[in-house]
DNA sequence: CTAAGTAAGTTGTACTGTACAACTAAGTGC
DNA sequence: GCACTTAGTTGTACAGTACAACTTACTTAG
């Protein structure tokens, strides 16, 4: 039998979570430990961590053991971004983490203990402002090009959108992410041809035209569509 | 300081190789060990295996390595496609891997060392017809969805084609890849626009009228279409 | 009560890339 | 020379969006 004794790399899970706070995308960061002899001491990162062999079935229910932890959400849109692995991203010696993104809905309350150790960051380009431990911020940047990329052809920004909501309120999320405006029409008929959302009998009241709410259909897995938006160029 | 003496995952990469050979879509397998111990002796598996601490220095480099120590290709297309760890997929304990897939172009030759503890398998459906080691038929079913989700809005088998080719060879790859006949002239007017590949001054003679040679520009990156191909239904 | 202002939502025309189908072109074999 | 086959082109139709002008419904100022 192979002896399996030769040295095997760590092995981590990191969450890239993204929300629609103050009409900004923003993701979540938490503080590292400042204890001596942890790397990185008190920088921000991503949120995530070892495996735990005991605890963790798979690699996902690791993951959303971690959202939880930090969020307190169940159950939001969950997808695997892909592993960074290397001799030199952590200084404890070989490591791989396994990076997944997340998209929570509306204004989530985050969990209030440790606030001042998690916080949201909003994406100014492709990152945040604060320096990142580790290799994050190359984790956080594939993640937000993902993330714009998908907005293109998908239905993705609906899983950011509060339970109940209207078409302007989705298109401005879209516009927000994808750094530019969207035609009105063509938008509107390409969300209602995707039957996606459904109208609730409300209206969102205002200054001025009222205007219809929708929220999404049950259980709705995300909507790809034959296009991309606008002419890319 | 932290321990770290908690138990780590076991790590391992594996690559999905494909080829088309015969005109068919294939993907490369090899022969698990027979030694006594082994998990899954004799069975077929994808190519891959642990991370070597000593000389891999990311997982991108153990990709390459466990590639060309099977097909001897060098610098072909190479894609991460995820990663699937669970306590239960390796019967030695908790184990994680980092899955990549990748195209050859041509009919690629072998290295010739234990030939008969390497093959190639042609894809029907989503896998191909022996069972696999491990999770491996997942991950090649992923493999074969992941192709051909890519395949309809990108230039991707423009990598598993010989150096020089015809406009119809690369169509009836698409067309084997997709398994649906494509329209000739949008066919080639896409290509064509897409600033992918350029004409070479030879003609491929048969017995009817001779076709245009092509080769693909320089180092030149996948090509993103704006439309999928015909209409999803 | 009316008019101005604003955002919601609709309508009509133009355009782009593809679908579809018929056509022409260039070779082989008999 | 003619039938056959595959390469490659041409022309019309169509789908989904881009663009822009329009109508609708509400608030607020006067």
């Amino acid at each position: 039998m192979e002896s399996l004794t030769f040295p095997r790399p760590l092995t981590t899970v990191d969450v890239v979570i993204f929300a629609i706070l103050d009409g900004v995308l923003q993701a979540l960061l938490v503080r590292r430990p400042s204890e001596k002899g942890e790397p990185f001491p008190d920088m921000w990162a991503l949120p995530g961590g070892f495996v735990d062999v005991e605890r963790d079935k798979d690699l996902k229910a690791c993951a959303i053991r971690k959202l939880r932890e930090k969020t307190g959400v169940a159950g939001p849109y969950l997808e695997q971004l892909g592993s960074w692995g290397s001799s030199n991203r952590d200084p404890r010696g070989w490591s791989a983490t396994h990076a997944y993104f997340s998209l929570i809905p509306g204004s989530p309350v985050l969990l209030e203990q440790g606030a001042a150790d998690v916080g949201w960051s909003p994406i100014t380009g492709n990152s945040v402002a604060p320096k990142l431990a580790f290799d994050h911020r190359d984790i956080l940047e594939a993640a937000v090009r993902r993330l714009r990329n998908k907005v293109e052809y998908t239905s993705l920004p609906a899983y950011l959108m509060p339970s109940e909501f209207t078409l302007p309120d989705l298109q401005h999320v879209y516009e927000t992410i994808l750094g530019r405006p969207l035609e009105k029409s063509a938008f509107r008929t390409r969300m209602l041809a995707a039957d996606l959302i459904e109208p609730v009998a409300k209206m969102r009241k205002g200054p001025n035209r009222p205007a219809q709410l929708y929220r999404l259909k049950n259980a709705k897995a995300p909507v790809y569509f034959a296009r991309t938006f606008n002419p890319p160029r």
